[in-house]
DNA sequence: CGATATTGTGAAAGCGTTTTCAGAATTCTA
DNA sequence: TAGAATTCTGAAAACGCTTTCACAATATCG
């Protein structure tokens, strides 16, 4: 139908001064009843919309946020991780009327010279990136570019501004949980540990241990890389140590170690325990029920979004680091019976 | 650092006119090697970008894509069928040069009033949509906003371009199988039948069934909405009929269903056989995994992007309409040894 | 009721590009 | 080597909006 009716044919319409026409659409007092109507009623007729590159021109901003997922196609595919983020951002930006636009890397050798291209294909008042291998140069390349950035994850950097989940704490807990429980022999399966939140969760597993004076065994870690098919592997390597309880890092990759147990005719939480990470839905629909670490990651792709409007707002400095809570959901994956068990046989 | 150097000051370091910045920086012919390079020199020492609002405004195009998801949070983030739709486009866009613009809605309030705000609030090239309700609004709105557009799935109104697979053939080929395969109470759930996909699929089903001569009965039909908690309930209301295999319009309501399978103690393919449809990467980790009708998600989201560029570079008439083929992946969730045994018995 | 504050309106100058057009400089042709 | 063809370059007008400024019209005050 339209699509390309201007301001100014508007205005002749009207009969008046395009610059009144921008106050009516606007919605700027200090116009007369009468001319409001005049033109309200053009602007209907011909189905204006107006030309928003124009207006970002104008204005100097776009009111268009990106978000840049530096992962392979198939993580992110596979990993609903990647689907929550994006549906919590995607829910903010609307709600504080942010249009987002989405970049997807597929490979790493794409990521370090897109990074420019995206921010000189369009106009973005800010990003909000997934955090990404440690010694990724995107960061670094977003941060000289001066856009408002907001990573949600980690940073070895201190500039950075970023929105996490507490891995430290929220392993700690779920390690701590299993040594109540009175399992002995905890296993791990830990992300891939050129991961900021990898290493976080690994420290708080070994911290867990160490305070309750557990014995690490070397042996009994195994690194994956937040796949399905990476929690199979560790956990085929960690089965002939007989760990009778695996904390792991990811659902996903807790979904992969139950693939691998079962093989082995094995069961759970009998034979072994399996505490996950994430609590995204898929967790409570595995046989059994995988008891878990809540992250809160839709809100945390919310509170990324609000950063950033933060940031906008009254300048990147000093850059903020928020840090949202975990929460251990207890279902069938460890045995609550267990540590009766166990203190009977004593 | 930079972000507001501008073509106008190259032009002031480099000693020549904006037009000739311009024709550097777009790589036309018509310029002085000395001239380029002095230019260059001045573009590389700002770290000069060009204004996408600008340029757009200029073109009047630019190079963004939408991609409209009109779905409910929990089913966008539920349902990998979503990530994979997102993934294919945002590849294809990228491929391309596009930039990818998601939108996802949440309610169904909100999705009718929203598309005329999506198109007034950002500068898009093309829209693309995946399905949704039959009687649902957005098609038109989009028809008459006079935007190209390129729906993922099919639409009543035939003025639409679309990309879909094969959903009866698909069907039919899934229930043809059971049919091989020696199964005789073959029961079905359905997607909602308001979407057109399901009801294809359904139709799919029952033409299996009457080119087989097999009876149709209204009680082995069930409908669900493509999620997992309404392939659990479906299949609760198909086991008193006592089905031995069922064939379900979506992997992840067939997750449901081997739930429901579970609880009642029974044993898929023994006692119940399964078929689903999409094949997802989820399909072939379930346990068992699940036998299923492969659908080319990314690759119609691939199909959508050039479809779409199709419709830019020579018009949107007549509209374009993209079958993609469907394919049968079959693993243990149907047995391949039951039409043996039938044999045997008879 | 004149002076002053307030409200409503339009002209015009941006915002940062691209592009058309014409003119200047260079190269080619005979 | 004069003329024509070609290659470079810049001025200026778009693209469609917002916003400042000035001014007219109206309302408010003592």
């Amino acid at each position: 139908m339209n699509g390309k009716v201007t301001l100014k044919e508007i205005s002749q319409m009207a009969q008046v001064s395009p610059s009144t026409v921008s106050r009516v659409i606007n919605d700027y007092p200090n116009v007369s009843q009468a001319v409001r109507e005049r033109v309200m009623t053009a602007v209907r007729e011909t189905g204006y919309q107006p030309n928003p590159a124009a207006r970002s021109l104008a204005l100097g901003k776009s009111q268009v946020f990106g978000l840049i997922i530096p992962k392979s196609a198939a993580s992110v595919c596979a990993d609903p991780f990647f689907s929550y983020v994006i549906q919590g951002v995607a829910a903010a930006c609307k709600a504080y009327d942010y249009v987002l636009s989405l970049v997807l890397f597929h490979t790493i050798q794409d990521e370090s010279r897109s990074v420019g291209r995206i921010l000189s294909q369009q106009m973005l008042d800010g990003v909000i990136m997934t955090a990404t291998q440690r010694d990724n140069q995107s960061v670094y390349q977003l941060l000289d570019s001066g856009i408002p950035f907001v990573l949600i994850g980690q940073h070895d950097s201190d500039q950075v501004s970023f929105v996490d989940s507490d891995n430290q704490a929220g392993a700690y807990t779920a390690v701590t949980h299993l040594i109540r429980m009175g399992y002995q022999r905890i296993a791990a399966i830990t992300g891939p540990l050129n991961n900021l939140a990898a290493v976080q969760r690994k420290q708080g597993y070994l911290q867990a241990l160490a305070d309750r004076d557990h014995q690490l065994d070397e042996a009994m870690v195994a690194e994956g890389d937040f796949t399905e098919v990476s929690g199979y592997t560790a956990m085929r390597k960690l089965l002939p140590q007989r760990p009778d309880a695996v904390f792991i890092s990811s659902d996903l990759m807790a979904q992969g170690a139950l693939r691998a147990i079962y093989q082995e005719g094995l069961s759970v939480p009998d034979d072994v325990a399996l505490v996950g990470y994430d609590d995204l839905p898929p967790a409570a629909q595995t046989n059994p029920p995988l008891t878990t670490i809540r992250q809160p990651i839709k809100r945390a792709g919310q509170t990324a979004v609000e950063t950033l409007i933060d940031l906008l707002a009254h300048g990147s400095e000093p850059p903020r680091r928020i840090i949202l809570p975990t929460e251990l959901v207890i279902r069938q994956s460890c045995s609550a019976t267990r540590p009766l068990i166990r203190e009977v046989m004593h």
